[in-house]
DNA sequence: TTTTAAATTTATATTCATTACAATTATGAT
DNA sequence: ATCATAATTGTAATGAATATAAATTTAAAA
């Protein structure tokens, strides 16, 4: 668990970001789970570590994070922003039963636009919605009964 | 313009959906101006056609509007909601600069997507972000000085 | 046409995520 | 240890969207 937190440590100062607590504590969190939290998700799962812990700072600091691209903030609905570590071209998929949102692999350079000839692009974002198999099978269950 | 208003009407009917002024007037702006509007874009326009209009009429028509599938609503990132009368498959490119969005064709069914085996999917956004032709020059010529 | 109930619209208040801001606390260099 | 700077906090403010209840309009029945 050293080793993760130096490696932590080191990320944010490749970033140019001191590495205080609330912030190695927060990208901690993201690189181990990566569940696509909400700021609420974070501030609840830290506050146990460090009882000071504000709101405020969980904002500020997903956003000092964003801006340095060390993690992205999804914009997947009209819910609370979800902030996630893997920042790899991916996509994102939302159920609509559980909310969790999933990672899956696509192939943005095989996507066919036509229409935007003269459009400077600078990020693309592909989105899915649906039910997850866990909530599928539920659904089914429920059913029969 | 009757011809239009016609098929506003007829529209609104087959959706189940009485055609009240308000409803005919917001559906006829936004098949008219497909320019993704804002609930307040769509309110400032018709204030002066239907001045006793209120903001939460245009936000109840707009929602019973997308729950039947008249329009769509378009979550493309922290700002307002925008607005769509155009249902079929497109994707959409948000200007960074003019903050308009433009509609582009692109082939849903090509997506390569993997690790979604054994999910449901109702449906896909494919969201571009970067700077449109206009924005593009606009841009060059401020360099240039 | 009048009546009347239901549907529609409005105005106001409320909610809730997010940001602004000022005060407090912690940090690191000298 | 001191001091300036950075980081964090708590509270207030913002703003989009919704809830609610009152007012208005509509449409059907009498």
């Amino acid at each position: 668990m050293n080793i993760n937190l130096k490696s932590i440590v080191s990320k944010l100062r490749k970033a140019g970001i001191s590495p205080s607590i609330v912030r190695v504590q927060i990208l901690k969190y993201l690189e181990t789970n990566k569940i696509h939290p909400t700021v609420d998700t974070i501030y609840k799962k830290l506050s146990s570590s460090i009882p000071t812990l504000s709101r405020t700072s969980v904002y500020n600091t997903l956003n000092l994070f964003a801006q340095t691209n060390l993690i992205k903030k999804v914009y997947i609905d009209d819910e609370e922003m979800r902030y996630d570590a893997f920042v790899e071209e991916h996509g994102h998929f939302k159920c609509s039963i559980c909310e969790k949102i999933f990672d899956f692999d696509v192939d943005f350079s095989a996507l066919k636009i036509s229409n935007l000839e003269n459009f400077q692009i600078t990020h693309k974002d592909i989105l899915v919605f649906g039910t997850c198999p866990n909530c599928a099978v539920k659904t089914k269950k429920e059913e029969v009964k």
